[in-house]
DNA sequence: ATGCGTGCAAACGATTTGCAACTTG
DNA sequence: CAAGTTGCAAATCGTTTGCACGCAT
């Protein structure tokens, strides 16, 4: 059986309060900034609890770490340039004619990871050439 | 400057022959198997290069270990039931309405992770209802 | 001959685990 | 009251690094 725990409710509250798909590192720090009690332990067993449940989504930002997000129905953009992660919203069209493309595999959930470069890189590079 | 090296041959064509995206784990086996005597730091700093030089792709399986796969333009697959990544390809149509969809960003690459499960194990299932 | 790539072992960092204490239902 | 959860510290695992040697260019 579970239980919900200050900690647990904590250390969720902040990661929906967060836009920015912190890594593990950034998520300890702004826990401990609120709460520096609770230990490390704890957020690692909690946010890889909610993984499972599907609560808690990790990206794969470029290179071994990790970066977590709230699952709300959207994808990632990160650019190569600023290094920033954005988040993109796909119409229903898209999902439907790749589920139609996998058939008849049964898809239950899509990661998108897209890399480039965003469009206040790309006018500051205009400018600057 | 760059040198082809025996070993990077030899890391390159393993993971080449693989069609199973393996682990870093995974590999270390498979090329020991051929030549035991190439140490575990070579095949990291090579994979390392290759990934940064874009032709060797890291993909996110679940959990926290990655899995490596020569990269030629497809997406993946994960049955969630038996496990397996199959690699999946998709119409340039998807890809172009994708772009589309991001404008005015410009896109260099896209990484698409699909969850579900896969026909093999829905027949299976459905017999064993 | 030059210097990049290798192999080894040690170092490092992130994540997990064992355990006793505490909290939740 | 029982069982899941916590905090701490130690253990573990994957990956990186320093260094001396070897090999490709």
């Amino acid at each position: 059986m579970e239980r919900k725990t200050r900690q647990q409710q904590l250390i969720l509250q902040v990661l929906a309060d967060t836009k920015t798909h912190p890594t593990m590192q950034e998520l300890q720090a702004l826990i401990a900034k609120v709460d520096p009690s609770i230990g490390q332990a704890t957020i690692y067993r909690t946010i890889n609890r909610c993984v499972e449940k599907g609560l808690v989504k990790r990206i794969a930002d470029t290179g071994l770490i990790y970066r977590y997000d709230m699952n709300h129905d959207h994808y990632h953009f990160k650019c190569k340039n600023c290094g920033r992660i954005e988040d993109v919203y796909l119409s229903s069209e898209i999902l439907t004619s790749l589920s139609e493309a996998l058939a008849p595999k049964k898809i239950t959930q899509v990661d998108i990871m897209i890399y480039g470069i965003c469009q206040n890189c790309r006018e500051k590079n205009e400018k600057e050439m």
